[in-house]
Parts: C-alpha cells; sequence; structure tokens
DNA sequence: TTGACAATAGACCGATCTGTCTATATTGTC
DNA sequence: GACAATATAGACAGATCGGTCTATTGTCAA
C-alpha cells in the first residue's frame, strides 16, 4: 500500500519543518539572515542538522521559506484586518495595520527590504518570492485606489506604495512615529 | 622640535587611510557590512592589515567611518545641489536630487538603513553616526517646509521624511520609479 | 519481530572570519 | 648614516561558517 498519510507524531506535537521555520523566522527577522548561522536556528528549533538539510537542502532554501511563510502570513493578517472595511476606505485602513505593526513589539523592519539588502546575488531563490510579494502590494493598492474613486488612481497607488515603504523603513530607525505620518499622509492623498 | 605637520607621500600620492575608506565605502556599500570581511577590504585597497589596525582599531570602526564619510559627502552634495535653488523651493528640489542618486549606476539603496538592520547592536558606533545624520534631514526639512511657507510644517516635514525613505527603500528593490513616485507627492505636498 | 522511515547527536571538513603578532621595507628628519 | 615613524607581507590563533557524514534512537505498519 503505498504511501499512507502517514501520520506524524514523536515526542513532540509540533514536526521539525515547522520548528526549524518557527526557529529561522524568529533569528532571520530580529538579526538578518546573514548574522545567523546554521547552528543557533538548530538550537533554536532544538533540532539536528540533518533534519534541516533534509528538508531545506541548503541555507539559502530556508531564507526562502522563511520569506515566503512571513509574506504569506503578511497577506493573510491584512486581508482578515480590511475584511469588515469598505472596499472604499481599505486604503487608508491600510495604514492602521502598518501603525499596529510599527507599533508591535517585535516590529524590527521589512523583512523583504533586509534580506535583498543582504542578499546581491539577483538569483537568489529569496528575491522571487520579494519580488511576488512587492507584486501583491501593488495589486492591492490599485485595487483600494480605484474604490476610493481618486482621480489618477494609478500614480495613486504608486505614491501609497512609497509611503508604505517610507513608513517600515523609518519605523525602524525613528520609531513607530513614522507610520502615523504615513497615514497622515495617505489620508490627504486619499480624500482627493 | 615637536611634531610638525610631517608630510605624507610614500609611493602612492594618497595615504593609507584614504584608500582603505575609499575600498570600505565601495565594498560595504554595494554589498552590505557583514558579506565583506576585512581581508577583502585589504585587497581592494592594496594596503597591511596591520594599517588598517592601527588607523581604525577595529572592524566597526571601520564601519562607523565609513558610515561617517558617507553621510558628510552626501550632506554636501545636498547642500551644493540646492545651492542656487531659493529656500521656497528648496523641499521639491531636494526630490530631484534623490531621483538622480537612484538613477545612478551605482545605487543601492540606503546605506544608514542597511547599516542599522544589519547592525542591531544598539551601542555599535555606526548607530550614533546614522541617528546624526536622521536629525539633520529632519531639520533640513523643517527649514525647507517653513521657508515654501506652506501650512502645519512640522507634519508636512514629517511628511518629506518618510516620503525620502519611501523612495530610497523603494527604488532599491523597484527601480528609480519609487524615487520619481515620491517627487510626484512631494510636489502635491508642498504645494498646498 | 522486523523493516522502513524520520529524527537526533555530533564528529568532521575546508573555508572564512576578526584580530594579534613578528619581521621587513620605505620614508623624511636630524 | 642613524633614527623614528609608517608602511607592507604574511604567519598564526581561535572562533564560526555552511555542509557532509556516520551512528543511533524512536515510531509506525506489516
Amino acid at each position: 500500500m503505498p504511501q499512507k498519510p502517514r501520520k506524524r507524531a514523536k515526542t513532540s506535537e509540533v514536526g521539525v519543518r515547522d520548528r526549524l521555520l518557527d526557529a529561522a523566522d524568529r533569528l532571520f527577522y530580529r538579526e538578518g539572515v546573514r548574522a545567523v548561522g546554521i547552528d543557533r536556528v538548530l538550537a533554536e528549533a532544538d533540532a539536528a542538522k540533518a533534519s534541516l538539510y533534509q528538508h531545506f537542502g541548503c541555507k539559502d532554501q530556508l531564507v526562502a521559506s522563511y520569506l515566503e511563510r512571513r509574506t504569506g502570513d503578511a497577506r493573510a493578517s491584512i486581508e482578515a484586518y480590511l475584511a469588515d472595511t469598505p472596499p472604499s476606505q481599505r486604503g487608508l485602513k491600510f495604514f492602521d495595520w502598518v501603525v499596529e505593526w510599527a507599533e508591535s513589539k517585535d516590529f524590527r523592519g521589512c523583512p523583504l527590504q533586509h534580506t535583498v539588502s543582504e542578499l546581491i546575488d539577483p538569483a537568489h531563490p529569496a528575491r522571487a518570492i520579494a519580488h511576488g510579494q512587492r507584486e501583491w502590494f501593488t495589486e492591492r493598492f490599485r485595487e483600494w485606489t480605484t474604490a476610493a474613486g481618486v482621480k489618477d488612481a494609478k500614480a495613486t497607488a504608486r505614491a501609497l506604495v512609497v509611503l508604505f515603504d517610507g513608513a517600515v523603513a523609518g519605523s525602524e530607525v525613528d520609531g513607530p512615529q513614522r507610520a502615523s505620518d504615513a497615514r497622515w499622509m495617505a489620508k490627504k492623498l486619499l480624500a482627493g
């Protein structure tokens, strides 16, 4: 009988792959992907080195998987946050989400920006993830500005991307005030 | 006779300290301060290891000195760029400078943002440099918005900081279009 | 019980990292 | 020429890096 689902249990209730991703997420986001070595991830995940290479093949792929899950979770979080907001007001409401993120205890800036700036190889698998997330953002901003009925919706959407990047990058060095500043301007922009 | 200026000549016409800083600037900015090791800097500068530690003491100090010179040069470049522009229009003109920077061949994003995100130690000497440059920017924006005569000059100045950060961070991943987008919004903001 | 599979533990490899050290060469001043 | 200062060249140390490997343990299904 070929390959039943094969239950996963072991001593812990969560699989080693998820533990590795959890550990990588915490450490890579907090300290950067170059500053954190494999051994640190293994210790944090309480896992064996062979498990990491069995599931991810190499560190670069672990980095890409870390980013992939981060961005997926972010999309889900944003969509849930905006679900009860009418489409015409989602553009502004999104910046409430950004403010909350910037004010959260573990906020450390944008994981995409950090990773792209640390890994200059244009063929690195993490770059494709980052690119995909950027496109998703661009598309959402287009939707929101169109729904808001502003004139020049495309240019406004591009401007909101700039505001978002500025909010996140600025909050990392100056504190969450920058996110509020971005929201202030987004409100102006979406009013007209 | 204690300590005459003591001419510096040697085989090359530029001192080893400047050669080290030039090499560090190129490599650190292009690839990041963690990705580039001491040996790479020494080879690029054609200098000896003892010279580096004689002049800078440790790598962290070299990083701080690299940032210090970068930011000093940036200030001079900006001030020269704006010298012929009347104060009331400097806020917008500044974003022309940003666009030109983002379009330049070697543009790789903001060295301050990169370094701060790579070195999480709050006591790292490079952080003080970054903080100083951020304050300088904030002060200039305050001047420019005040001179432009916009109402709510302080809030507008903070918004321009966000636009600047977004222009630079966005241009790094999406290309210089983001800097133009930021300029577009700055124009709107400074018009009213 | 047995065998397949997934996980752990950790030795090991070669490379690279920051930093220290000794030894030598070059330079300008006396 | 002698001296002090500054530079170079490079061995060396101790730690860490990513990655491979062997050996062992624990779990489940037949």
